[in-house]
DNA sequence: CCGACAGTTCGGTGCCGGCCTAACCGACCG
DNA sequence: CGGTCGGTTAGGCCGGCACCGAACTGTCGG
């Protein structure tokens, strides 16, 4: 365990992001979705025979996993703690002064902040304040960690909410709100949450992002109507 | 704010630790002190001008800070939320199973994950047996965020510390121990109560690492005399 | 002063890695 | 079956960067 095989890890594993094409990749891979390559040799602005060999070691080096269908690789993040790591890691990065000039730039990040999806949950203002709403009703228990209160789990049932398939996740989990730097609730009751709001339509995808369209209905969320105004523009 | 410039500013970033060299002077200043050029040389096992080059870089990044003092360069990590940058990630990084396999490798690695600073406060079990103690006894409060109860600036005040100048260090933060894998306290507190440990001689550094050793006398910090048994040989 | 020592600058080398084009494989579709 | 399209393989180019040795600057101690 010295010093130096510790830094040959930690290099070699930094090194998976230190690329602006990788780092790109993975960033967008953050919505949740499976991109196919050719999406994504787009989005970063490389050739086809590029984004393989990039896609290839990110998932040898385990950051993503692939499915093959037909003749197309389709490519995700490789599961929620990948997640999280990479969140962490972008809201961790000092983040340089952002000049957002033209008008339409400006609309655009404002909506991100507001509200937007986080890998499979719900992030900026929005996840935040369901955070806190969750909180001041006694539905989350902070002493620990952070863990669903009885009251919270009837509030879950109530919604006629149930977590499906969590395979040794946490049922919630905090993480650390980008543009926030408030922490947010995330793991499987995270993207219940997200889910369920996004299937009886309380919140809508703005296409071509992940930012999200709030609508009225997330009072059903147990938020003021204070805070829902500051969510919409 | 397009993804591609993110990436672009992530992989910068990343880029900084992406080399065996560096991480290992990364990992290093893990300790918290101010490590001269020619030191960190010898352990990364590199030339002086190649150390200069990384050193520089480190600086400039913002990840290091450095104090000439006549003809040496000192360098350190810039700040507290550097470290736990740093640490993060290095508890983030996903581990490969490291195989010690000699008597002297095992007993060091054991000495490590008993007790050990962590830049300027207090890891291993004995950090996490600390803050669960201060947890049981009423002086954390974890409600939102976490907090020091009233009880607890009592407790630190019977114990004659005294938060030296913390320009808007939060007082007390908790920060993920990398061997225990749960919460131990860092920030002003964490640091205060570990150089006063240390000055009390309740734990001494064992000579060539960061790892403490541990003696009776921890229970004024109110753990149990079970736990502190484990804390021993 | 004159060595000894810490650190830097400079020039040079070698390699690795990111990128491309061209050619190829295989899946789908009329 | 032939065309189209997604993806990979192969080969070559180029730039950057990690490294070193040698020479230089500057500091400290006799």
């Amino acid at each position: 365990m010295s010093t130096q095989t510790e830094g040959q890890e930690l290099a070699s594993w930094a090194r998976m992001l230190a690329d602006a094409t990788r780092a790109t990749v993975c960033l967008a891979l953050l919505d949740g979705r499976a991109w196919t390559a050719t999406e994504l040799a787009r989005l970063a602005k490389v050739s086809r025979p590029t984004i393989s060999e990039h896609l290839n070691l990110l998932v040898d080096g385990g950051l993503l996993r692939e499915v093959r269908q037909g003749r197309h690789r389709y490519v995700q993040l490789a599961g929620p703690d990948t997640a999280e790591l990479i969140e962490g890691l972008a809201a961790l990065a000092p983040r340089r002064t952002e000049v957002a000039n033209s008008l339409s730039a400006v609309s655009k990040r404002d909506a991100f902040a507001r509200a937007r999806t986080c890998y499979d949950h719900l992030a900026g203002k929005l996840g935040v304040a369901l955070a806190d709403a969750m909180t001041e009703r006694g539905l989350l228990d902070w002493s620990d960690g952070i863990t669903l209160t009885p009251e919270g789990s009837a509030w879950l049932d109530d919604l006629g909410i149930v977590l499906e398939g969590r395979n040794g996740r946490p049922a919630v989990r905090s993480c650390l709100d980008v543009t926030e730097r408030r922490p947010h609730i995330a793991g499987a009751v995270g993207a219940a949450l997200c889910s369920h709001a996004l299937r009886e339509g309380w919140v809508t995808h703005i296409p071509g992002g992940r930012a999200l369209k709030v609508t009225g209905s997330v009072r059903e969320f147990g938020l003021g109507v204070g805070v829902i105004r500051e969510l919409q523009p």
